[in-house]
DNA sequence: CATGAATGAGCATTCATTCAT
DNA sequence: TATGAATGAATGCTCATTCAT
């Protein structure tokens, strides 16, 4: 029937219409001191609303979550589909810049996935919700894996393990957004943050590129 | 007077009492659920008598990151005079084990680093507050810096940046710890944290060692 | 019309299944705790509607007191015309039983009967509502009062007002399945419940037969 | 110290108002409908003052539940006390006055243990509070029992159980004080309060005076 | 009639901070 | 200086009731 499609859209609607107002109340004012109140008179709608909707504020905060990760995935996907599997460094370049482009465009999105890293929030997360993440991180930790390995094949890369050095990368990649994202931080390095960005994803390449010499000196 | 200097030295230990307790307590509960009256139990004061150590709860907070601080350039500076000026790689790879000695040792205090670089609390500080705890990175970040420099003076470097390359490094080590913090992004990496770690530091020093190959392919 | 009966009688299968319904939740979580959504799922209705069919949740739990009330008047009447007008003690313990295994088979009634006693709800009663509920403990009662009635015209008791003595009787067993509904009183009093009505009861039909000796001892 | 009394002193003093105003507010709108806040406000303190002295609002329910009961013990100890052994029916006329007292001097006393005994709220009851609540019932029963015992002996009652009779006693009378407290049952009865207390407890004491004839007629 | 989405007042409880002693 | 009782604003969540479709 057509008013059930309509039902549906309009659920949609007012979820979309909340997640956005959610958004934008954590980012400014953090998770913790955002207020559901404040969710609710953004997206204008009761309070009560919010509830029919979500069963907990936590619960908006892992779909946000949800659809940061997507956005990072969608964009992962369409970096990495751009390039030719010939030039894995050109495609990982674009991929980091897809992931900065993240950052900066939707700098709320960014934070809850930092958020998410850092392991503020777990208490309220139903066991399903935790699995849907874990896959999404997986889909886009997968996508860089790929290309390494890739690059491994084409002896670009002089690497062991793929999904380590991805998430060598993608641990260097977040290092540096993190820094930056904090003006004490970026002021203390004195560099222009895309510059950085930039020369942490460089040091990152030089480093698979190189055969790992002598570490007769560590220790 | 005799009498002042045991009132400092009084002042001085109680105020030591409130951080560890204070430390503790955040450390079990997270900053944002831990209350002011778990720590005065726990430091055996009442609470109003927090409020004669510290404005704040926040300012215990801020006492406590700077403490932190300080024990990372502590623990910095231990291993840098413990290697020779002639092998800058060495010290770094000392260095970066202290940082991940903090880290494993003294969990508590390396997550409100983690947390104070998020930027999570900057509310309630002070402007002087705010200037220790920059003065204090600084000092962390000139040792590597320095350490840099003398490798780049003896041709083991090929980087244009010093400071730019510590905070490379101190960004990689940074993402890897807080990747490794979290189970599941653990889980997802499947490796062990320390060959994570060492994985990753390795990959920098590389790309610190190695010239600038062709970046042409980049866009 | 036939439509109309048709419609009648849907209103009233309906306004059973609602009753059945919050019977059921009311009894479950106690009529403060119960929610008119949790009758609507049981009910298998929309929300809305269950305000088609009662004004309130009070209106429901009114109109189920009235049920219990009916109930409890049909098998006071069933008791009181299986036994002959000559052995009005025999009868008036059929009646008890009556009362008994009405609090044992439908315990949700008779607790709504007690917490209708208890004047728990009076808040949105309607007047007319009000006198429903009158009338019908009216008829319970007149079952009683005229079965003493009977007795007292054959001398089997000695009492001076029937209505009173029927009060009397309903008072003393009410206060036993009160008391032995509650298990630290049950095990307090250290009986059988059964035990206790019946000995309740035996010792109200002794009361009831004994003349009134003197009381000349009373304060 | 005097210091330390003081507190003390103050402490006790605090919480008896805040027992009085609850005792007030939870008499006027029923334990379910009374707020908190209303009972701040009447005991003229701040909300968070009354979490000082109650852990819950369910634990000052039982705090006043309690205080009902050892009200009510005091009331039939000095009924008992003014009495002699020698006349037990006196006795027993003297202790029902007492409780009559009660449920008229402290009409909210009164509802209280009601509440209790039907159960309404055991849910945030704490096991020692539920084994006090215990206790304080079995003294007031005890003083029944006792003095129906003593009956026994002096061969003025003609009952087995004298603990049974108690409870027999005990569930007529408070029936007959639940029945009269309902101005819908109290109509409906058309007696006088006092008059129908009155004469359920003289049919009590004429049951338990008189030898259990043949109950043959039962069934 | 039936639906069920929306409402928003209401509530118990917490906790950082103050201040009289 | 130390105490700890008092404060009261703030918050997440519930649920009876309404009303547009």
């Amino acid at each position: 029937m057509a008013t059930q499609e309509r039902r549906q859209l309009d659920r949609a609607r007012r979820t979309q219409e909340i997640l956005l107002a959610a958004r934008a109340s954590f980012a400014q004012h953090g998770f913790h001191h955002a207020t559901v109140d404040q969710v609710a008179q953004r997206a204008e709608v009761a309070k009560g609303t919010i509830y029919l909707y979500f069963e907990n504020k936590e619960a908006i905060l892992a779909e946000l979550t949800l659809c940061a990760l997507s956005d990072l995935v969608s964009r992962l996907t369409a970096a990495s589909d751009g390039h030719s599997l010939l030039n894995p460094e050109a495609k990982l370049r674009a991929m980091a810049q897809a992931y900065q482009s993240l950052a900066q465009e939707a700098p709320d999105y960014f934070r809850l996935l930092t958020a998410f890293d850092s392991g503020d929030f777990e208490r309220g997360l139903s066991p399903e919700r935790r699995e849907q993440l874990r896959a999404a991180s997986n889909r886009a930790l997968e996508l860089v894996t790929q290309t390494i390995s890739d690059g491994m094949a084409l002896g670009a890369f002089a690497i062991g393990d793929a999904r380590q050095a991805a998430g060598v990368i993608w641990a260097a990649l977040n290092g540096a957004l993190a820094l930056m994202a904090h003006p004490v931080r970026r002021e203390l390095i004195a560099t222009d943050a895309n510059l950085f960005y930039h020369a942490t994803l460089e040091n990152c390449l030089r480093g698979l590129a190189s055969p790992p010499h002598n570490e007769r000196s560590a220790t």
